[in-house]
DNA sequence: TATTGTTATACTCTATAACTATA
DNA sequence: TATAGTTATAGAGTATAACAATA
């Protein structure tokens, strides 16, 4: 990871936002990612069990809400299946696309899963007084709403053709 | 990236944390990273030049500072060097240990990159209003500070001896 | 014996490229 | 022609292992 974006001595006065928003994204992630694992879930297999459950969606809809490319969802969707979790099934409109039906087991542990989530993202708002906790909360929606709605598009390196092995 | 951890509708009463903070951060981290690019410099480069310039600092200082691998300060300080910004000076107290001498273009530098990360951190503090920016940056620093101080140490895997190649 | 800095490289993660089936 | 899903793998990023010099 990388640390301290700004010198020592002027961090009250300049308070170094890089800093403080990558160390609690980090630190939150590896909460949830270690509270999830209790229960044999990463964060992406929650996240796709959770917002499959809702409504019947297909596999890249589900990568749409997760932001993942759809490579990273067909192995997400793999541990899923395996872990008796969920199913493809096909859609009755498209042939090609896939639904992802949750299974009842799949059902129980997102309900399980969603608690965890909640307790972890409570525990950590805990250590919040109450007013500060609704201001920090309204801050990060209005950021990510507004200013850091988007990530700057950075040029990515084209890539060579694959090696096609027989 | 991961997305929403949390279910569409429940999402003003359960606020999603991790998806507040990881966007957020991710987002910033692409604008600095842009913006530094345009004069020459990673966020690793700008961080080590800040902390070295402050005083005498080994690579192993450097890279506690800016939490990260010493074999990762090699790299950076190999690049910090390639660009005359930077210089290793032997240790006149441990010959084991360099001092990273940042030169007289790095000083110079230093400082347009750090107008340029106070710059980037303004603008997205400017988003919000004077009261809600004072709550957001307390809470991020009491969390810090507190309960998101350490990450969750994950098991790494072992990995096995490296081949030698004569 | 432990630590600083270094090299080589193992491993993880993510996404691109290419492909099949279908729209 | 374009899209959903799949497979294989390229490439970036990062950290471990091993080592030389020194403490």
């Amino acid at each position: 990871m990388l640390g301290a974006m700004t010198a020592m001595a002027p961090r009250r006065e300049r308070p170094d936002l890089s800093f403080l928003l990558d160390h609690t994204s980090l630190v939150l992630r590896s909460r949830m990612t270690a509270a999830l694992g209790e229960i044999g879930l990463t964060p992406r297999m929650h996240c796709v069990l959770v917002h499959a459950l809702e409504q019947e969606r297909t596999q890249i809809q589900l990568a749409e809400i997760g932001d993942m490319d759809k490579t990273t969802m067909v192995v997400t969707v793999d541990a899923l299946e395996e872990a008796g979790l969920a199913e493809r099934r096909p859609s009755s409109t498209d042939r090609r696309a896939r639904i992802i039906a949750v299974t009842d087991a799949g059902a129980r542990l997102a309900r399980r899963s969603q608690e965890i989530v909640d307790r972890v993202h409570a525990e950590a708002l805990d250590a919040l007084p109450a007013t500060e906790r609704k201001a920090f909360l309204r801050a990060l929606e209005r950021l990510v709403g507004d200013h850091l709605a988007a990530p700057v598009e950075a040029p990515r390196p084209v890539r060579r053709a694959r090696e096609v092995v027989r």
